[in-house]
DNA sequence: CAGGGTTTGTGTACAGCGTTCACAACTACA
DNA sequence: TGTAGTTGTGAACGCTGTACACAAACCCTG
């Protein structure tokens, strides 16, 4: 008996199966198009078809659900950057590679904030998610996140000899304070609505700005 | 007639008298400890004394409000720079007195994120608040908002040929994602919980860097 | 100074949110 | 087969933003 026949996908059996995951891509594709605000509990329950308070069998309150999809969008944000170094042509001169690894480390960040703005702004809500950014879910393929994807760019340019070992410590707040204040900017600051050609102009001044600067 | 005499500091007359001023008073407070969240419209009437709906006569909707929170964010914001720029010693060099009024800009801007984050992040919160950035409500005592504060500090480095002038459009935005980067950092970031020394000396470090690679 | 019109605050109501809790359906293991 | 543990349901609570009819106070004109 199918109810009355106009219910929903209902579920067959009375067990989801994977609830917690189906919540988390829910949540996920919220944050997608409406950032952090947008990933609301009752709206995930519901696309999953389930009842609201089923949510909390999986996960103790709405901030931890947007803790999980932060973590995955920080992933999401550590294969960006992953592909394009990818992309990098294997060069001859390390100094040059390590320069161009350190480029691309920055240009995939900018590159996933504009492409993704709604997931890019949800990756930085959470407040203790920076801190501990070790967790292996917020990591890429690599298993590296974001943060140490940045940090392993900069060694590699002590290793090359470009970048001064005493000025190593503490490169990586250097670095990335600049790229993601410029990331800000283009989501919903005054450069916002910049076409891609301009966005990646500013992106290649501000980079510039941090070789020559760091 | 005082009801039963255990009403609440019940205004003496039906009017208010001044109830705009009261919300934006009572928001900014909310914003203070709390951030842009934590503005809601039903706790500023609460604390004015009014009913809910009578925040309607004055603002469109709640975030109406939260906008006119954020100009005065911004106006508070553009008052700690210009207090950075006025303990500044009239210098004899006039290209050591540019660069040191840039620097002022900068560490205003950092030292305010880190003694206000609340009214910080409500500051840039509301979307299209950086972009129409000119009105008069987001400016300090001189009449110039954050960001007419930087782009003057660039100006006045152009003056003093300090900065080439081919390198001076644009620089607003290298400059401001460099340090609004770091103020994240500092705020909520995984430079969270520094004390003010080495918030200084980060922010120091962040305004040579900017200051090599601009 | 009398009265009408406009502004501004009141009271009540509604939908949506997060969260709790008793209960029911299913699973797994003895 | 029975029984304990897991997982989804249903109804409820208090909170939020918002809408609307009504009432009080001010203002202006005659």
């Amino acid at each position: 008996m199918t109810d009355t026949g106009i219910s929903p996908p209902k579920r067959a059996t009375y067990r989801h199966g994977d609830l917690r995951r189906a919540l988390l891509e829910a949540g996920t594709e919220l944050a997608r198009d409406g950032g952090p605000d947008a990933v609301v509990l009752r709206e995930a329950t519901r696309r999953v078809g389930v009842v609201p308070s089923a949510a909390y069998r999986h996960f103790a309150d709405r901030d931890a659900l947007l803790g999980a999809v932060c973590s995955a969008a920080q992933s999401a944000l550590a294969v960006a950057m992953e592909a394009e170094l990818a992309g990098l042509a294997r060069e001859g001169d390390p100094a040059d590679a390590a320069r161009a690894r350190l480029r691309a480390v920055g240009t995939g960040y900018l590159r996933f904030a504009q492409a993704e703005p709604g997931l890019f702004q949800t990756a930085f809500s959470a407040s203790d998610n920076l801190r501990s950014a070790a967790s292996p879910i917020r990591a890429g393929d690599s298993g590296l996140t974001p943060f140490q994807l940045l940090a392993a760019a900069l060694d590699e340019l002590v290793e090359a000899d470009v970048l001064p070992r005493e000025r190593r410590p503490g490169a990586e707040f250097l670095a990335w304070s600049a790229v993601h204040g410029l990331a800000m900017l283009l989501i919903d600051g005054p450069l916002r609505g910049l076409d891609h050609a301009r966005a990646q102009d500013a992106g290649r001044r501000l980079i510039d700005m941090v070789e020559r600067g760091l």
